[in-house]
DNA sequence: CGTCCACGTCTAC
DNA sequence: TAGACCTGGACGG
C-alpha cells in the first residue's frame, strides 16, 4: 500500500473522518511495537493530517473547551503536537469502533464520543515508524506530487551526485531526490516512457534537462504560431514522476469514498508492475523491477526474474468496522479476470545465467532462524490495571478466528493522564521516577 | 508442513 | 552491500 499517492490518501482520509469529531485522553501504543511513546494526553483534542512523500504528519490540537476544564491546566499538553509516520510496508490508518479494533493497531487515538471510536495506525509487519514532534525527515527530497517544481530543481541541479551513477530504476528509490517514490511506481513511470530500468540514471536525466531547454525554446518560438499541434510534446521522466502518483491519487479518491474496493481498481490500473507478461529482475538492492523489453547495460550479475502476484492485504475498506465487507469485490474481480497468470520472464536468464549460478543475492529478508516469535507471547499475564473500566474488548475479537492474540496489547501506564475527563485527579506522582511527565 | 515473496527503510561489518 | 526488522499470503511437497 504505501508509496507517496497512499500515503496521500491516508491523509485525506483521516481529514475526511476526523472533521467536526473531538477525540481525548492520551494517545495509546500497543506494547510489542518499539516505536517511541507519544506523550500527548488532552481532555478535547482534534487531529488533522498532511503527507509531504513518503511521510504522513498528524497534528493533535488541543480544543477550546472553555467554561470548565480550565483549572487541570497542569500537565496537560496545552500546545500542538506533530506527530510524523513512516508506513514501512504495511502501515496505513483506519477509524473503527473501539469493539472493532483490529489486529495491529499500533497506535489509537479516542473520540470523546459515547462508545468511543479509534483512529488507529495499523501496521501488520511494524517496519512503519512514528516519532512524536516530528518533522519531515531531513535528507528527504521535495514531494514529487505536491511540490513539484523543487522536486525538478533539486534533482536537475544535483545531477553530479554519486547516487545518479546508478541504474535508473534505484535512483528513482532515492527519497533524497524522488520522495513518494516507491518500487510499483519506478516501474510504472519508466514503463511509460519504456526506459530501460539498468541504464545509468544520469544519462536518462541529462537529456532532461537538454530537452527541458529544447522545450521552452519550441514553445516560445510555436506559441504564437499554432498552439494546437505543439501541445504533443512527451512529458519527460520527471513529469512523470509527478503525474503518475497523481493518477493513483484520483483513483482513490473515486474508489474509496463509497467504499468501492480501491484493491482490485490499482491492480488494473497497472500497466507494468507484477503484470503478466512483463519482465522482472532484483535490482543491486534485491528489490524486483518490472519492466517490459530491454533491461538496460548495468543489470546486476546473476539477477533473478520474479513472479509474483501482488495481493494487497485485503481491501482496507478504511472507513469503518464492516460495511463494504467483500461484496464488491467480486463484481470488479472480473474486470481483469485472470490477468495475472504465468510469467514467462526474461528468455535469456532461464538458459545461461542459471548455470553460472552466481546468484549469491538469493534471498534477504528471510534470515528466519525459527526465533520465536517473539510478539505477543509476553505472557505478563499480570497485567494490574484495576482501573475499573476496561471495556469488553478481547472477547467481542471475531476478526477470524485465529488471531485472538496478538491484537490487544495496550500499556497504559505510559503517559500518566487517565481519567482526566471523569475526575480530574490531580495525579498522584507516585515513585518519583516518571511520574510527572509533563508535557 | 516449509519456502518464497511483499507497496521500506536502517545500521553495521 | 549484506542483513535486520516483521507478519502473513501463495504455493509446493
Amino acid at each position: 500500500m504505501p508509496e507517496g499517492p497512499e500515503l496521500h490518501l491516508a491523509s485525506l482520509f483521516v481529514n475526511r473522518m476526523c472533521e467536526g469529531l473531538v477525540f481525548t485522553g492520551a494517545v495509546e501504543k500497543s506494547e510489542v511495537n518499539k516505536n517511541p511513546e507519544v506523550p500527548f494526553c488532552c481532555d478535547a483534542y482534534i487531529i488533522k493530517a498532511q503527507s509531504r512523500g513518503k511521510e504522513v504528519i498528524l497534528t493533535l490540537t488541543p480544543f477550546k473547551n472553555d467554561g470548565d476544564s480550565k483549572r487541570k491546566v497542569g500537565k496537560q499538553t496545552q500546545h500542538p503536537m506533530d506527530v510524523v509516520f513512516r508506513f514501512g510496508m504495511s502501515g496505513f490508518f483506519r477509524f473503527t469502533s473501539e469493539d472493532d479494533l483490529p489486529k495491529h493497531a499500533h497506535l489509537r487515538f479516542y473520540t470523546n464520543e459515547r462508545p468511543r471510536r479509534v483512529l488507529s495506525f495499523e501496521d501488520t509487519r511494524r517496519f512503519g515508524s512514528w516519532q512524536a514532534n516530528g518533522t519531515w525527515q531531513k535528507d528527504r527530497g521535495p514531494c514529487v506530487m505536491f511540490e513539484y517544481e523543487s522536486f525538478r530543481e533539486n534533482v536537475l541541479s544535483n545531477l553530479s551526485d554519486k547516487a545518479f551513477d546508478k541504474p535508473i530504476c534505484e535512483a528513482l528509490l532515492n527519497q533524497k531526490y524522488f520522495n513518494g517514490i516507491g518500487n510499483y511506481l519506478r516501474a510504472e513511470i519508466l514503463f511509460r516512457l519504456q526506459i530501460p530500468p539498468f541504464v545509468k540514471a544520469r544519462t536518462v536525466l541529462e537529456g532532461i534537462e537538454l530537452k527541458n531547454e529544447d522545450k521552452k525554446e519550441i514553445k516560445k518560438t510555436t506559441d504564437t504560431a499554432g498552439k494546437k499541434g505543439v501541445k504533443v510534446e512527451t512529458p519527460d521522466l520527471l513529469s512523470l514522476c509527478h503525474t503518475v502518483p497523481l493518477e493513483v491519487v484520483k483513483l482513490g479518491e473515486n474508489g474509496y469514498k463509497p467504499a468501492k474496493a480501491e484493491y482490485s481498481v490499482l491492480q488494473a490500473w497497472m500497466q507494468c508492475y507484477c503484470v503478466d507478461g512483463m519482465n522482472s529482475l532484483s535490482d543491486h538492492n534485491g528489490r524486483t523491477i518490472w519492466f517490459k523489453g530491454d533491461p538496460g547495460p548495468m543489470v546486476p550479475k546473476g539477477a533473478k526474474s520474479r513472479k509474483h502476484k501482488w495481493k494487497i492485504q485485503k481491501d482496507h475498506d478504511y472507513t469503518d468496522s464492516k460495511k463494504a465487507k467483500k461484496t464488491h469485490t467480486e463484481s470488479i474481480a472480473i474486470e481483469k479476470p485472470a490477468k495475472k497468470k504465468d510469467n514467462i520472464k526474461v528468455k535469456k536468464e532461464s538458459a545461461t545465467s542459471k548455470a553460472q549460478g552466481g546468484s549469491k543475492k538469493q534471498k534477504k529478508d528471510t534470515k528466519r532462524v525459527s526465533k520465536e516469535p517473539a510478539d505477543e507471547n509476553t505472557k505478563s499475564k499480570k497485567q494490574g490495571k484495576r482501573s475499573s473500566k476496561v471495556p469488553p474488548r478481547t472477547g467481542t475479537n471475531k476478526i477470524k478466528g485465529q488471531h485472538v492474540e496478538e491484537v490487544i496489547k495496550t500499556k497504559r501506564n505510559s503517559v500518566t493522564c487517565k481519567e482526566s475527563a471523569t475526575k480530574a485527579k490531580p495525579q498522584r506522582r507516585s515513585s518519583g521516577t516518571r511520574g510527572g511527565r509533563s508535557r
